[in-house]
DNA sequence: CTAATGGCTCTAGTCACTAGAGGTTCAAGA
DNA sequence: TCTTGAACCTCTAGTGACTAGAGCCATTAG
């Protein structure tokens, strides 16, 4: 049996956000002990850990609690999960390819600069110029 | 004279992220016609659009108001400006870094499953157990 | 037994907006 | 001039995923 604290650390999760899993319904609700704190066993612990590591990857909470219900349905078809899976890799894609062409962007404004000072600043000429820029950055 | 409406064509920011930004001290509050409607003249444009090129470029608005205020100093020294434009970009770049690392991983993943069923789904487990990952995709 | 640590609930704050309610003003057509 | 509909106003509350703090209670080591 876990307390929240041996928990959090076991997991990596920090205590107040264990609770808050918990409060939206993606934990069940803990037992607790005699003096009304959370005890946890294996199962607590394997569900905070396939939270962790989703959320590592950049899955939202709702996909997360999707994916846990699948996985609490006897012979789950696999399709469902390999759709989240796949929407959350081509977002990480998407959001790689937005991102690159920022750094491009930046480099280039972060490059009309010395340093220096004196007269009007480059940077911030560029800043206010979308005109300026190589590629459609952004909208 | 623009109103906020057409102000918001221009500029391609939506009307109440306008009063947003005026509201937490972005914008200077704007003046008013004889009927209390906001008006806005040139230096309003302009304004918006340093703040809305500067958001596509991914800088926080504290950031942004940061830029501002130096834009408006007189002999401006470059310096600052320069350093927030190579943080931001120092910043953009450990985000792809990041993001090659969890795409990686989510290749992976997704690549474990055919969409077929039957007995446990390996995208599942696979989310589940960190240790089988290939490399620490974060923490 | 006491002190330190850890746990409890509840409220409010973060960032950058977005949505909605309920009311007022403007601009164009009849 | 009147009317209608769009655009405007303020205010409050909600989003996602936490984080911080207040004020109190439980556990545990010495």
């Amino acid at each position: 049996m876990f307390s929240i604290g041996a928990l959090s650390k076991a997991t990596g999760v920090k205590v107040p956000t264990i609770r808050y899993y918990e409060e939206i319904g993606l934990l069940p609700p803990a037992g607790r002990n005699a003096g009304n704190q959370r005890r946890y066993g294996q199962e607590g612990l394997e569900a905070l850990g396939f939270i962790k590591h989703a959320r590592d990857l950049g899955f939202a909470l709702e996909d997360i609690k999707v994916l846990m219900d699948l996985d609490g349905e006897l012979g789950t078809d696999c399709a469902e999960a390999n759709r989240i899976a796949c929407a959350q890799l081509d977002q990480v894609r998407a959001r790689i390819a937005r991102l690159e062409q920022l750094a491009t962007e930046l480099e280039r404004i972060a490059h009309l600069c010395d340093g220096g000072n004196g007269g009007q600043c480059k940077v911030l000429t560029a800043l206010g110029d979308h005109s300026q820029c190589a590629a459609d950055h952004g909208s």
